[in-house]
DNA sequence: AATGAATGAGAGTTCATTCAT
DNA sequence: AATGAATGAACTCTCATTCAT
């Protein structure tokens, strides 16, 4: 296999990314320079330039990464959990694990990544972005029949549609949640906490089977 | 003092404002400069600067208009319909046509609009769309306490957590809708519009009182 | 005579030139803007311009007021004391009130007013200003010339020159007492008057005639 | 590291400095922009930028040039003449040689370079400054201390405030001359020269000792 | 593979001044 | 006489990106 490189460029790839990661979190993506992630990466900024086509495939490359996380937590979520409210509580938790980890990089998710065939300038990361995110539709596809099967969730649920529609629902819902804190501890007299578990709980109450008695 | 205005200063602000937000929504509102505002408007870029503080207060402007927009929208929904399923529908469809006619002011909203009584840096426009955000909430607030005297809602219904749970998932609904239509209607085999509808009927359950037979 | 205006226009110039001393004074010429002195002074920007030619009218209008102040303070002194000593001493004082009231005028003086009769686009503000100071001139070559006849003075003194040269090298020693007064206070260990004291005394001692035993 | 340098980052920091000093000279320090600067030194602005954190920097790296050129030049005198009058008309032409090369560092000096030990704001370039003032403060020191020990000056003289006085009339002398020269042609009928000459040798008279028969 | 060096293309903002009324 | 309204012309500074080596 010949000389073997001494580092494989994924390892400066992760390095970069790394430091970028750190200064997306404590600046913003916005308000980050190239300049900066080359001075923390300790990379010249033309390096940066060898190992990613772009700022934006440095981007993309975080999200995917962030996407991967999740993914795993979902997954290590259903297998841990067997019941059906339980999952859901874990899911919820790995999406707020998620936010805090990486706070900006759903946005950028849900405004990027599309099934655009038009559009090809997607970047590979992009592409598999997309894969991650089709493989934790269909855990979660899983745990909703699971979760029929089990009579803990209303029977006439349409999957996919749930699935889609509680992303959005859970992630504007901690969304609002960061964002309006201050509101939230003033106004609601809650912690966010408290808010978020109110909020998880009330929606979860939009797909619970109703109890007989 | 002048003896006569052609126009009151308001046009001017509307003239304006009405430029940028054409520009915002084709282009978005970081991708707008102010030179553009200018030639769009038919003004000097100076004379924007006699009219609006600089650019954050022209989006400051756009956003207050936008929620006043959504006030006087929800208002009339409560007025027209009665009964508490109308209603909700209709509060759905005014945060729809909110999201169509504005799609970047919620956002902006969001991030910025805090009661941050430390930092007093805020634009008259920042302060008064709290304002009408607060005069929203009220009616909001006063909407579900008929929605449970009605036996329509929950009773044990904790009011303020559910608006403030409520607008984020309403609008993280359908920021999804916009963002994955593409997805919705190929993998999905749905229009945005049943998408939604399905996500609004669904997030209704969670609140709705349960039917006795 | 007709009709009497109830403020000549004079009335007007010093309220204008007036409001704009004070932010002069507090802020730098540089940095007052015409849109402060139009604030300040109660004007519309554009009346301003009925007044004064522009900015720099404005400037030379204070320059020539804070010269004639000059001239009546050193005028007064040369009366009052009738010692050669006494009147350097109160001229000094003059020169050092000057500064501490037009702190920013004697440097545009000294630029600006030129008898250069190439360039005829000198206000009018500025001509007097220039005869304003040949009246000090004037009146501070009697004060020489009485000096040496009194013995005070060296009898070998070039009267104009050493006016001339007096004017630089006293308004310089002001200039770097106020410049460098945190340097005078620290380092030297003196106060800013007590430095002034010893410069002025100093430098007397090169005119002032050798006493005999 | 790259593997060659073509020249060192030094002679971009002199050519660009250079350029903006021609243009200073020609124009002032503040009608000339950065554009100009550019153009002049044929870089393109954003790489002035690369070498100077911005304009001011400029400035500072020009006034802490000349103040060093300053200082090689007084250290010369002092050491190529040993009689104090010597030394002193040495000085004198080194600060007029000074004022002609740099004519609008001095004041610049004046105004920024402070032992201004609470805003630690000042540039690298502010700071060497105010150093290599403090040399030629020692240098200065040493020469009258000597100009006393041989009788020359008189022995009451407070060494450092004489020092301070002296920078701020001997600047002054200069700079009247500068911007007088047109009077004290056309009215002391002088050349500048012999002006300064002449205030030269009154203001030494003011340390020199006098001188006994 | 790695980078020092360079930059095009703006960005938002300011201000003295003018002019029609 | 007085001004509301409007602006041309700058200004400093930034940043993602490229390219020769």
């Amino acid at each position: 296999m010949g000389r073997r490189k001494k580092e494989p460029p994924n390892i400066h790839r992760e390095n970069i990314a790394l430091s970028a990661h750190k200064l997306f979190m404590s600046n913003g993506i916005e308000c980050t320079t190239m300049n900066d992630i080359a001075k923390e990466s300790g990379y010249s900024k033309a390096t940066l330039y060898v190992y990613f086509q772009n700022k934006e495939e440095i981007i993309a490359f975080l999200v995917l990464k962030s996407m991967t996380k999740l993914d795993e937590y979902i997954t290590l979520a259903l297998e841990n959990q067997k019941s059906t409210k339980g999952r859901y509580d874990m899911i919820c938790q790995g999406l707020l694990e998620y936010q805090k980890q990486y706070p900006f990089y759903f946005a950028v998710a849900l405004d990027e990544i599309n099934i655009d065939f038009k559009n090809s300038n997607y970047l590979p990361e992009e592409e598999e972005t997309y894969h991650v995110g089709e493989e934790i539709n269909k855990k979660l596809q899983q745990f909703i029949q699971e979760g029929i099967l089990a009579n803990d969730l209303k029977p006439d649920i349409k999957i996919l549609p749930t699935i889609m529609a509680f992303w959005g629902m859970l992630s504007g819902l901690i969304q609002i949640s960061v964002k309006k804190e201050a509101y939230i501890t003033q106004e609601l007299k809650m912690s966010r906490q408290e808010f978020l578990k109110y909020g998880f709980e009330t929606l979860y109450q939009s797909i619970a089977a109703e109890v007989r008695e």
